[in-house]
DNA sequence: AATCCGTGGAT
DNA sequence: TATCCAAGGAT
């Protein structure tokens, strides 16, 4: 980096000059606002974000109301937001808050690293826009630019990379203002220093940056070593008595943990295990579903039953066909419910 | 330390 | 269509 002005200097007036202002969680704060929004930012889009941060602050407006609702009505505000541990974890976090520091949040991040789902770029992203501490993140935009800028070679995930980067991380923070420069490293990955083709002409370190001397964009950072998609089935039974459509609540640890989807299994043992018998039965089309690791084929069969005697148990619920795709299932699921309910029978 | 955990946007 | 991966953390 030539020395007329540092790295952080450098970010830091850009930053204030062509960052980002006007997200919904600037312009506060509020280390409730700032945690909601970091947590659910966590491998997740900006856009994707938004709406779900909007809906949530406005059902629970700071940590004691989160901490007094039901884990159901939280899970049920994530559906559709993809890695429920979060929401599990922003849960039991806000109950820890409020029985163990009195309902304010911990002022450091060694403090806020030990809550559950803050991990060390979490509690220092947290720690650097709601208090002003001097703390490193490493996020998937910080690792892109440091690869790319300071020409790191490796895959950023591997440990001994991503040793490095922290390390680098630390050097460059500014002895003041790390609020802007903190965004700005974020700003910076998200809006120009981006994975296919990066802006290098509005960059602050276009001059400097080795991926742009010698070509590299494409190659920096590494990608990561491939490995093999696996392929699983699964047969979902959509059992209804016309009006209505048995959900049952996944354990809370494991692939959709905690949310509500239809019993799987063959339809046979899942009936007979729950002491239905079917009227009439019919696969519908199989749903083709992306995650991380695999490719999930979901193979529905929609099984009408006679209406239950109604029963008290929890984990397990009867909702309106109409109402069902709502109640707090993964989206995958939420697709399979619209599809019956708009075509029964 | 490698693996698991969702979904949608971008290319 | 296929692939990558985003304001990562827990185990």
């Amino acid at each position: 980096m030539p020395k007329e002005q540092s790295f952080a200097q450098r970010l830091i007036a850009w930053q204030q000059a062509a960052g980002r202002h006007d997200l919904p969680w600037q312009g506060s704060r509020d280390p409730y606002r700032v945690w909601l929004s970091e947590i659910m930012l966590q491998q997740t889009q900006v856009a994707t974000v938004i709406p779900y941060y909007q809906r949530f602050l406005s059902s629970f407006p700071d940590v004691v109301a989160l901490a007094a609702a039901p884990i159901e009505r939280v899970v049920e505000h994530w559906a559709g937001l993809g890695y429920y541990a979060r929401a599990r974890n922003l849960h039991r976090c806000a109950q820890q808050i409020v029985a163990q520091h009195g309902g304010a949040f911990p002022r450091t991040a060694a403090e806020l690293a030990e809550l559950p789902g803050i991990g060390r770029s979490t509690a220092a992203a947290i720690a650097a826009f709601s208090f002003g501490e001097r703390a490193a993140i490493l996020d998937g935009n910080v690792k892109r630019v440091l690869c790319r800028v300071f020409g790191i070679a490796g895959f950023p995930g591997s440990a001994p990379v991503e040793r490095k980067l922290w390390q680098l991380a630390e050097s460059l923070l500014p002895e003041t203002g790390i609020e802007a420069y903190t965004q700005g490293l974020m700003d910076l990955g998200a809006t120009l220093c981006t994975r296919g083709t990066p802006h290098c002409p509005a960059c602050p370190f276009a001059d400097a940056c080795v991926a742009r001397r010698e070509g590299r964009q494409k190659t920096l950072p590494e990608a990561r070593p491939r490995a093999p998609m696996p392929e699983r089935n699964a047969t979902f039974v959509l059992i209804t008595d016309g009006q209505r459509l048995l959900l049952e609540r996944r354990p809370p640890s494991g692939l959709w943990g905690g949310l509500l989807v239809p019993p799987e299994g063959e339809p046979e043992q899942v009936l007979a295990a729950r002491g239905l018998c079917a009227l009439a039965q019919r696969k519908l089309p199989d749903l083709k579903h992306a995650f991380t690791h695999f490719r999930l084929t979901l193979q529905p069969v929609l099984c009408r039953v006679q209406a239950p005697p109604a029963t008290g148990e929890t984990g397990s619920a009867w909702l309106p066909l109409s109402k069902a795709a709502a109640a707090g299932v993964p989206t995958p699921i939420a697709r399979l419910i619209r599809l019956v309910a708009s075509a029964p029978d």
